[in-house]
DNA sequence: ATGTATGATCCGTAATCTGGATTGCTCTCC
DNA sequence: GGAGAGCAATCCAGATTACGGATCATACAT
C-alpha cells in the first residue's frame, strides 16, 4: 500500500458540500424544523453562508422553505432517493411484503433491521392494531444492546467481535437495560439456543420485543425481523411462544427469498 | 436601491454543492448504481472533481461505495432524513395505520399521494396478498392524468386551473390513457359525483386503481388514498362498489384524523 | 410609530475548488 | 504470466468561487 507519506487528510474533499450537508444533518427527529439563525448558531458559520447553503439545498429540491414562518424543512427529493436507496436492498425487497403480513397477522408492530457498525438501523417497520404508531422508524438507528433485533444481529458474533464493537458504554434507557458485556452474552446465548431474542423493557418502559434473525445465501446474518408492541398487547407470559414462532417462521421465509439454505451450516464454518 | 431591476438570480448559490447534489440526482431507480466514469459522463464534470465530490458524500454518508466493484449507491443517511421528513407530515402520520389496515383487509395495494405541482407524490404504500410487489413506491412521482389518485387530486380544481398547470402534453401510457383536457374534465366530473375517482389500464396494462380524495381542516383536498393491483385481483365489475366503498370509508377516517368536519362546505367560501 | 429580530443580498478578498497529469490498482486478453 | 487498457484516487498550481461582514428589507412585538 502507498501510505507512505500523508496520513489521508480527514476531510480530504470539498469545504462547501460538506459545510451544506451538515446543515441537512441537523434535520433531525425532535428538531424537524429549522430556521437559520438555528443553522448559524448550531454549526458556528457565517449568517450570510448559511442563508446561502440552504438556498442551494432548496432549489434542488432537498429542503422546502415555509414562507410565512421561515422555517425550512427536509424536502421530496431525499424522499426520493430514500425510495431508490430502499428498492435497491434485497433484503427491504424480500422482507417487506413478509414483514407487513406479520403485522397484520399478530396485529402487532413489525420491524426489520439491519447491523450498521454499532447500531441498529430500520429497513421496514409496519404497525399493528393493538400497537399503533403514527411515525415511521425506517431510517432510523438505534442501539444493539437493548433491542431484540440487535441481540438477533449480534448473536453470530464471538465476544471477541462484540467487545470492541460496542465498547465499553452500555446506556441504560430502563433499569433492565443489560448493562454490560457478560450480560449481553448471556443473554445471545439464551437468544441462540432458543432461536429467537427478547427484550422486555430494556428500551422504554412498558415496551416488549422478540426477534429472529434473518440469514442471506452464504449462511450470515443480515439482518433481523421482530414483532414488538406494549406489553399488555404482547401478553408475553401467554403468548409468548406463539410469538416466537410466528417470527422465525416469517424470518426464515426472508432468509430463504434471499437464498439461505437451511442445510448451509447455521453458525459453524461459514467462512 | 440600486438592484431594483433584478428578478433574483437563478442559481445565486454555491456552486460545488450544486454539483454534488446533481450527482446525487444521477441515481434513479434505473441506475441506482454509478460508477466515477458514469458520473463523470452524466455531468460533463472533470473525473476528479467527481471522485472528489463523491469522496466527500460518502464521508457524510449520503453515499456508499462498494470497494471491490467500484460503484456507488445511495447511503443510509438519506433514508434517515427521509424518515424524519416522512413523519413531520400530518398526512403521513394519518394515513400510515389506516392505508396498512385498507391494504391488509382488502388483499390489495394500498396508496397515499399528494400532489406536488404538476405530479403525483407517493407518501405510503402498502402491498396486499393479491397484489405482491417487491418495491415501495413511496418517494416516487406519477402523472396526474393517468392515475386515479391524480384524479382524485384534481377533481377540486377548475379547468381554468388545470389546463395551465398540466399544459398541453397528455403522455399517453396504454391506449386508455386520457389524451386531452376534455377527457380528463369529463373523467374528474365522473369522480366528483360518485365520490371516488378510477383508473383502468390507463398507466399500465393489467392493472387498475380506485381512489378518493382526502381533505384536511380546510375542506381542501389534500391527498388521495387508493387501492390498486392487478385488474383480475380487483375483479372489477364486481368489486367495484365495494371496493370504493372501502376506500372511501377510510380516505374519510384520514379526513377526520386532519381535522375535517363533514359540515365544512367543501368547495365554497373557506379561507 | 419605534424597536428588535430575522433573513436575503451585495461585494471585496483570499481561501477553496477545479481539472490536467500522475500514480496505483484490477481485470482482461493474449 | 506479462502486457495493456480502464478506472479511480491523489497531487498541484492557478484562478474561480465561496465566505462573511455589512447593508437592506421585512415581519413582529412593544
Amino acid at each position: 500500500m502507498s501510505r507512505s507519506t500523508t496520513v489521508r487528510e480527514v476531510g480530504g474533499g470539498t469545504q462547501s458540500v460538506e459545510r451544506a450537508l451538515s446543515l441537512l444533518r441537523a434535520f433531525t427527529e425532535e428538531h424537524p424544523e429549522r430556521r437559520v439563525s438555528e443553522l448559524v448558531q448550531l454549526t458556528g458559520l457565517g449568517q450570510s453562508t448559511v442563508s446561502r447553503l440552504v438556498g442551494t439545498l432548496e432549489a434542488l429540491g432537498f429542503v422546502t422553505h415555509d414562507g410565512r414562518s421561515g422555517l425550512y424543512r427536509i424536502g421530496p427529493a431525499v424522499v426520493g432517493l430514500a425510495g431508490i436507496a430502499l428498492n435497491q436492498s434485497p433484503i427491504h425487497r424480500q422482507s417487506r411484503q413478509i414483514a407487513q403480513d406479520l403485522a397484520s397477522e399478530l396485529g402487532l408492530g413489525a420491524n426489520v433491521a439491519e447491523r450498521h457498525g454499532a447500531e441498529l438501523f430500520y429497513l421496514c417497520n409496519f404497525e399493528g392494531r393493538l400497537a399503533p404508531r403514527s411515525f415511521t422508524l425506517v431510517g432510523r438507528r438505534g442501539p444493539l444492546h437493548a433491542t431484540a433485533m440487535g441481540k438477533a444481529l449480534l448473536s453470530d458474533l464471538t465476544a471477541e467481535e462484540i467487545e470492541p464493537l460496542l465498547g465499553a458504554k452500555y446506556p441504560a434507557y430502563t433499569p433492565r437495560t443489560i448493562a454490560d458485556l457478560n450480560g449481553l452474552l448471556a443473554d445471545l446465548a439464551d437468544g441462540r439456543s432458543r432461536g429467537y431474542s427478547t427484550e422486555l423493557e430494556e428500551l422504554a418502559f412498558g415496551r416488549a420485543c422478540l426477534a429472529a434473525p434473518i440469514r442471506d445465501r452464504s449462511g450470515r446474518i443480515v439482518a433481523a425481523l421482530s414483532v414488538s408492541g406494549p406489553l399488555s398487547a404482547m401478553d408475553l407470559p401467554h403468548r409468548q411462544n406463539e410469538l416466537a414462532l410466528k417470527v422465525i417462521e416469517h424470518a426464515d421465509q426472508i432468509s430463504v427469498g434471499l437464498g439461505y439454505h437451511a442445510s448451509a451450516t447455521p453458525l459453524s464454518a461459514v467462512v
